[in-house]
DNA sequence: GCTCGATGTGCGAACGTTCTCACAATACAA
DNA sequence: TTGTATTGTGAGAACGTTCGCACATCGAGC
């Protein structure tokens, strides 16, 4: 019987029927203040009769706190990003904050028009895989003006913000050391290896020989072949370039030609290590079209882990990311700062894990 | 040089600089009034130097409108919701609108959270898939407190909103009827079937045999089963209870666990139709485990399309869902409403295709 | 008796915008 | 000249909260 016909109820309206003043409601209503039991009872019932419901954009304009995380992922419908955004979902939300989402594409202007956007909204904190890490120019602007950054995946050079990112160097190294240790010598990486500012394999494999270059604001891509790299290097294996197998793009079509490509060198590898979830659909589809087997004729590691790696022939040997963790993780780090922490920047490493498959025996 | 502590330019400070009112200011930086060129060119200039970026909760709170869409999606670490997000936020960020997201892991309660939250924000709209299509009041409410609303995957009964769906039982129907002009007469259904309010699938049948069953408020699984029911009552097959596999959760391992059922039945089923993604995994998992061969030894046919069904051995025929194009629907739709459109609740529903891939062949 | 801290309440000013007016100035037709 | 529309500008009130302050009451300690 209660008709409400738009839900305009405010604090006044409550105050009013209350017999209090609106200040006296809003204290007992937003629960910051004194009131009396008596007064807390009469507000309360008068609110839920009439049926109120905080406007929280007015709280925010005053206190300056939204209670909201803006997110900048880069595609949510890829499995990585939605899995983090869910541990981002899933902390927030316990803590009654909401989360804001918005996609890169992997495209500086986007994520430029994106932070634009989540400040304007007037969020409490923003989680960002940033796209680019040197030209980050909008993220130190925002951190500067107050707005605490958490970053995840990867990591802007110099920006003094928190980060949650994994440890693909050691995990990448250790995978190519398996299959060196299973007897391998000539291991194909598949990776994307899209951006890098002196753009070339071979100068890039020569700063990793020559230790001159810092790994932890690489790409992750860039990271596993920094790790692969390393693992020949320390068995005195000598690299064959052609094993090396840049995709260029974020494609499965292109992962899938590159993988070919690989696979039908005439001193074909006998190891295969894809660099991510994607480059190993790409190799899988390859690998079943050439009706290659493994591990019989073709040793795979596989960077990421997807459902049907485990339940499909061919089971593929993987390296597990802590996606859930990963998102979860972020999110606390960010209620942190947001609730005050100003010490300084946290970079969190989680921890990789091998799924061991069998996709992975001695070479022919 | 130009230091900024905190970001807190606020109009004031650039009508000031430009020696205007914070009026025209306004009028100018937002767009909405007259203003003379010469004095456009100052107060841009002046906002540009101060680095002003406007405060969309005040905006918010005095015209009414967040340019936010609320979103309450069941999980989005599954590729379903996720690629229905993708859709909604492409369209949203085109129209320079935010989306904020919540979870419900398809429980009412959840939901109810999340909904308050969400108008507590204020956002414009809010796009959800109801988790439950009778209990909604919550929904009703909204609606008539002048928060529009666009349903997805599933439809409220009597909820006067909008929808975009697909049509479930039309495709299951045929799906089963392709496997039937296959020649199999023996062909199992796996499907989640969680909830119903007369719960029993012997009544479920009845009504659906008796014509006495509104599919439209179905949930999909539900949806899916009436059209497995129909194909065979209009084949003049016989049902067999025995070869419904009622999965009874949204879980991996129950889909697997309840597959392997299916497949050790004394007279073992020719054909399995799996209701959704999750149960296809389920069912490959369990075939592949059991060694058996398809489509020699099992016709196979899945509702959902994933990347892996495409690539790998065995291949899996499926119903193809526009995911994607679900949820920029759902965006246009709210978009429109958002915009004032009054016209009676639209249901749109989406096609749906079958994408062959050889898991079908003749009963051995 | 007085002061003091703790508790309880209301007034009015924020917060950063947009919106409604009022009012000028200009231009053009009657 | 007058009227009327168009364009341009500013003062001040919204929007729905919270916050700072003033003030009132109460019991305890001296």
């Amino acid at each position: 019987m209660a008709e409400k016909r738009t839900d305009k109820v405010t604090i006044t309206e409550v105050a009013l029927l209350a017999g209090v003043s609106t200040a006296t409601a809003g204290r007992v209503l937003g629960g910051y203040g004194y009131a009396s039991e008596e007064i807390k009872k009469r507000v309360k019932a008068s609110a839920e009769r009439l049926g109120y419901r905080p406007n929280l954009l007015a709280r925010g304009l005053i206190t300056g706190k939204t209670r909201t995380i803006g997110v900048v992922a880069g595609d949510i419908q890829s499995p990585f990003y939605s899995s983090i955004l869910r541990g981002i979902a899933d902390v927030a939300r316990a803590e009654g904050f909401g989360v804001l989402l918005t996609n890169s594409d992997e495209l500086l202007a986007r994520e430029l028009e994106a932070v634009q956007l989540l400040l304007e909204k007037q969020v409490d904190g923003l989680i960002v895989a940033p796209c680019d890490t040197e030209r980050s120019d909008h993220l130190r602007k925002a951190l500067k003006g107050g707005c605490p950054i958490v970053q995840f995946d990867r990591m802007v050079k110099g920006l003094g913000a928190d980060a949650v990112t994994v440890d693909n160097r050691k995990a990448s190294r250790e995978a190519i050391s398996s299959l060196i240790d299973a007897g391998h010598r000539r291991i194909a990486i598949l990776a994307e290896l899209e951006r890098w500012d002196s753009g070339d394999i071979a100068s890039f494999i020569a700063r990793v020989t020559a230790r001159s270059i810092e790994p932890a604001t690489l790409f992750p891509s860039w990271q596993r072949l920094f790790g692969y790299v390393e693992a020949h290097l320390s068995a005195g294996i000598d690299l064959d370039r052609a094993l090396i197998g840049r995709v260029g793009a974020y494609s499965l079509e292109a992962a899938r030609l590159q993988a070919l490509h690989l696979l039908r060198l005439p001193d074909r590898p006998t190891g295969l290590f894809s660099a991510d979830g994607l480059m190993t659909a790409g190799a899988v589809d390859a690998i079943t079209s050439l009706g290659v087997q493994i591990p019989d004729q073709l040793s795979m590691i596989g960077f990421d882990d997807l459902d049907w790696m485990s339940f499909l022939k061919p089971q593929i040997t993987a390296v597990v990311q802590p996606v859930t963790a990963m998102g979860q993780t972020a999110a606390r780090l960010m209620l942190e700062r947001i609730a005050g922490s100003d010490s300084p920047p946290r970079h969190v490493t989680l921890e990789l894990a091998l799924a061991r498959r069998g996709s992975v025996s001695k070479p022919a």
